[in-house]
DNA sequence: CAGGATCCCTACTGATACTG
DNA sequence: CAGTATCAGTAGGGATCCTG
């Protein structure tokens, strides 16, 4: 069969892209994972939101929970008045680095031909 | 002054991860982009929707347009009936391919560890 | 076949206000 | 400070009908 492309190994649900995009979701996923791989140490929540502006304060909250869930951060609470939650990448989440480095290579290369 | 990552040369807005988020967006946009870019050659829209299977074909429209006006994918469309409409990856979007081969591998390396 | 158009509904995202 | 609560807007999804 000619052009039966959806049955490729790795086509429609078997790919490691759709499963990319439904376990790691949002649209301020990669930009907060990128932030805390280049910070590499453990950040407060108010600081990693300013260093992704401009995130909201709920999306990030969100999305940290949803990383936390993906072994991805580690989640610490102190117990300080005032309260303190420090965010840090994990292990696996490190393993990402070189493709995001590579990502922000591209856009940095190609970012200007990408217009707007 | 201690942890201002917010002063980063590339935190915030300047971060180019952010303005990837920006530029190519939607939850579909990187399977898509992947399948062009493995497929390597033309292919027509009905095709395309079955490798990328299950995505509707509105948000395949819009993505394509997307992608066309930012010069990552060509679109040639030839006077037959019944109409053919193809769709390739630009050399442009094919400079992404190391970046999203090493983000495919990844997932096949963790996407069990990431749960789910 | 490749879409555009419509309706309808849910999920995601954002802005703002409030609390332990 | 680090959230939660609330409201509202936008994006995404499913289904169906239509046209060149």
């Amino acid at each position: 069969m000619i052009n039966n492309f959806s049955t490729l190994p790795e086509a429609g649900e078997n790919c490691p892209m759709v499963s990319f995009v439904n376990l790691i979701s949002g649209k301020w996923a990669i930009p907060i994972l990128y932030r805390l791989i280049v910070i590499d140490e453990p950040v407060r929540f108010s600081d990693l939101q300013r260093a992704v502006y401009p995130i909201t304060q709920k999306e990030l909250t969100r999305q940290l929970r949803q990383f936390e869930s993906r072994q991805l951060v580690t989640r610490q609470v102190f117990a300080e008045v005032p309260p303190r939650v420090e965010y840090q990448i994990t292990e696996l989440g490190k393993s990402l680095r070189p493709t995001l480095d590579s990502l922000a290579q591209w856009m940095r290369e190609n970012g200007e031909q990408l217009g707007k």
